[in-house]
RNA sequence: GGUGAUGUAGCUCAGACGGUUAGAGCGACGGAUUCAUAACCCGUAGGUCGGCGGUUCGAUUCCGCCCAUCACCA
């Protein structure tokens, strides 16, 4: 039986261009999709832009388009970059489009009519002259703790605080610079919390789907464990799916002037891509896919492939929101890790921020990527690490020097000495490709998106192949007397194995494959079908190199390309590194402190460093026991600092010092702490700063010892 | 700090539900060969499987602690 399967990919969000961290997700979605073709399944293949919000309404603006304008541009570039690597969707829509608004209708109306929606008044930053609520990231102003200017409302890039908007000193709006005030607003929440969701993500994440397997890699059902929490315990809380006009987005129906969120509508756009897919071919049944009830019936898939980032929406309100408003919930998740260029980030600076635009402009290969993207990739959610030495090495003694070596060193002889027509193969001498055909071994890898395990049993026969090859030398042959035949069949039963090679590896190289097929003249490869060897007779064409090698010069200008040089690259700081696909309202923070840091790596520091360090005398007023904690002691520390009123305002520091310390004896103690670490929160409270205390970091002596000044220091003193 | 993941040859990664000599590719070194894009073939060297303890007849594989890296803490 033929599966039915809906493919999706994450919509990358229409304000940026698409980069090689991206492509990692959507080459593996595409390697997959290939393969369960090839083995005769029937797969519908879809992605869109997600173009709303309050980034993509602010880009527009600046550059004087109309957000529809914007994203008409932005939804070309993405199209030419994914076709350009081959990433080959049945449809590639948009979230602003018509299907979009009236499934994300339909889906609202049902969770209404459900009882899960709410309302609630919330106090947010308001600009006064733009008009407009504004999200954290449009709020600047000077950092609560350490005082730079012009930083973000999240968080600080030059001290790493956390804090939220409200705390800002002399806050303003990114957009209009106004000063921002505080305004009430209600807003639509999605109720998470209720008991039938919470028991319904439980079995859903941890559950298998109906062909057996798990929703959920093990690693990532794992993680909404986390989110979840234990049996009985309800850790979610509602989610907030409003947002104030003017926003660029769908409006809520019944509710003027309130729009979804963004996160709402975005993984509607799968389904709204499919139906626009539907709609234009004239032979899909969407509901057979989107339905609970008929998909159940129908038997299809419905399939995510999505980066880390994301699980959380894909895990949590996505299936919740299906579910509750009588849809198809999703069958698996296929969720892929980060991408690291050389171990590191993806870094502007350093030119390993690469795009896939650039990639294609310096004419490098786009199957280069997709082989060594597919050799890293196995199944599970780690990062893959884009070694760009490990590449170069890869895909020329893989591709050049192993498979295309087999065609290369025989097709001559074909050509030459019988007018291009294949001879007898010597089927006992394709014993091993056989097996490993009726073995399965390899199909099932790419099943189970075990990408490099097939690769390996793949170079394992060609390398066999070439081993063949090299027992049997046809060079010899060549010259020898009536030898023809012997050299007929040994090139002929080569290119056989040359076939089955390209077969194995198409999911992976589609265009190679193509030229392959074209090179051997035999109908398209498929899994499926004859794999019996080509028949004495068969005539070829003349063989011309199927790929080059790549040279390390060629990367080199590939970085340099997308090199900026430090100064720009902090205005534009490169925070969403390895993101796939992450909202401006949604940040994260500390991703660029790293990119600074490695601009200095000598052993030394400044002064000028070290001067950084805010260090203090502390009195120890008090310290307590860390209800649920191993190692900490809750400490509250003088340092000299006063409230508004001008009464004492101790710090309140969590040191890992428990397992040295009894509380009560610290209380009174005088010690140092830096003051001016960014607070940090922490599952039991603010920590605001840290106390200096000697360990042996090798581990062997044990012992930690908490500092102390010499008599007559007081709090607040200044330790340089 | 909590939770989770990762740490195996110079590099990139497999693997071991505890059991004789821990694997592959690349790189290095030596040899062979010349059909092939300095490709291919044969061989050699390289690892106390992050560290310390525990369980066991036996652990790199299980358990505990520690260290390092990464992620998440909405």
């Amino acid at each position: 039986m033929p599966r039915k399967i809906l493919v999706t990919n994450a919509l990358p969000y229409a304000n940026g261009d698409i980069h090689l961290g991206h492509l990692v997700g959507y080459i593996q979605a595409d390697i997959w999709v290939r393969y369960q073709r090839m083995r005769g399944h029937s797969v519908h293949y879809v992605c869109a832009d997600d173009t709303h919000g309050t980034p993509v309404m602010l880009r527009a603006e600046k550059e004087g388009l109309t957000p529809e304008q914007l994203i008409d541009r932005v939804h070309g570039e993405h199209l030419r970059d994914f076709t350009a690597f081959g990433v080959a969707f049945d449809n590639y829509h948009s979230t602003h489009s018509a299907e979009n608004r009236d499934y994300a209708a339909d889906i609202y109306g049902k969770l209404q009519a459900g009882g899960l929606i709410d309302t609630r008044e919330i106090e947010q930053y308001y600009d006064p002259v733009k008009e407009m609520f504004l999200p954290d990231r449009f709020i600047k102003g000077e950092c609560p703790k350490c005082g730079a200017a012009d930083q973000y409302g999240d968080n600080c890039e030059a001290c790493g605080a956390a804090y939220a908007p409200t705390e800002l000193k002399n806050p303003y709006s990114a957009v209009s610079g106004a000063k921002p005030v505080l305004r009430t607003s209600t807003h639509y929440f999605f109720r998470l919390s209720d008991d039938r969701a919470v028991a319904f993500l439980r079995e859903w994440t941890r559950g298998t789907n109906a062909q057996g397997a798990r929703r959920l890699q093990a690693e990532a059902a794992n993680k909404m464990k986390e989110w979840l929490g234990e049996e009985g315990e309800n850790k979610l809380s509602d989610w907030d799916i409003s947002r104030d006009a003017p926003y660029f987005g769908f409006e809520i129906p019944g509710a003027p002037g309130k729009y979804f969120y963004v996160w709402l509508d975005a993984p509607i756009g799968y389904l709204a891509s499919f139906r626009n897919l539907a709609n234009k071919r004239g032979d899909i049944v969407v509901e057979d896919y989107t339905d609970g009830a008929r998909a159940a019936a129908a038997g299809t898939e419905m399939v995510h492939f999505i980066g880390k980032d994301i699980l959380y929406f894909h895990a949590l309100f996505w299936p919740a929101m299906l579910k509750f408003a009588g849809y198809a919930t999703p069958s698996q998740l296929c969720v892929n890790g980060f991408l690291t260029v050389d171990g590191a980030k993806m870094s502007k600076s350093r030119g390993t921020f690469i795009t896939a635009h650039s990639y294609i402009a310096q004419k490098l290969n786009p199957e280069w990527l997709r082989y060594y993207f597919a050799g890293k990739s196995n199944g599970t959610m780690e990062d893959v690490d884009l070694n760009l030495d490990d590449m170069i090495a890869k895909v020329n003694s893989d591709l050049v020097g192993k498979f295309v070596n087999i065609a290369s060193r025989c097709a001559g002889f074909i050509g030459k000495r019988f007018d291009g027509r294949l001879g007898e193969t010597d089927t006992r001498a394709c014993a091993d490709f056989a097996a490993a055909w009726a073995d399965g071994a390899i199909a099932a890898a790419y099943d189970e998106r075990d990408y490099g395990r097939a690769l390996r049993e793949i170079m394992r026969l060609a390398d066999l192949a070439n081993q063949y090859v090299n027992d049997h030398k046809p060079w010899e042959l060549a010259k020898q007397e009536g030898q023809e035949a012997r050299l007929h069949t040994v090139c002929s039963t080569a290119l056989n194995m040359f076939r089955d090679l390209a077969r194995f590896l198409k999911p992976v190289l589609p265009a190679l494959a193509a030229e392959v097929e074209s090179f051997l003249s035999i109908p398209a490869l498929d899994w499926q079908g004859d794999w019996a060897a080509l028949p004495a007779g068969h005539a070829i064409q003349p063989y011309s190199h199927l790929m080059t090698r790549v040279e390390r010069k060629q990367i080199d200008a590939l970085l340099e390309a997308n090199r900026e040089s430090l100064a720009p690259a902090a205005a534009t700081p490169a925070k969403d590194a390895s993101s796939q696909q992450r909202h401006a309202e949604k940040q994260q923070h500390a991703a660029q402190a790293a990119e600074t840091a490695q601009t200095s790596a000598s052993p030394h520091i400044s002064i000028d460093d070290f001067t950084k360090v805010d260090l203090r005398i502390a009195r120890i007023v008090d310290a307590q026991h860390v209800e649920g904690a191993d190692k900490l002691i809750c400490l509250q520390l003088d340092i000299g600092e006063t409230d508004e009123a001008g009464n004492p305002k101790p710090r309140q520091v969590f040191a890992g010092i428990k397992a040295a310390y009894d509380p009560a004896a610290l209380v009174g103690r005088h010690t140092v702490m830096v003051a001016n670490l960014a607070p940090r929160k922490m599952k039991f409270g603010l920590s605001e700063g840290m106390v200096l205390a000697a360990s042996d970091t090798e581990g062997k002596t044990s012992g930690l010892y908490i500092l102390s000044p010499d008599a007559g220091a007081t709090p607040g003193m200044r330790v340089k």
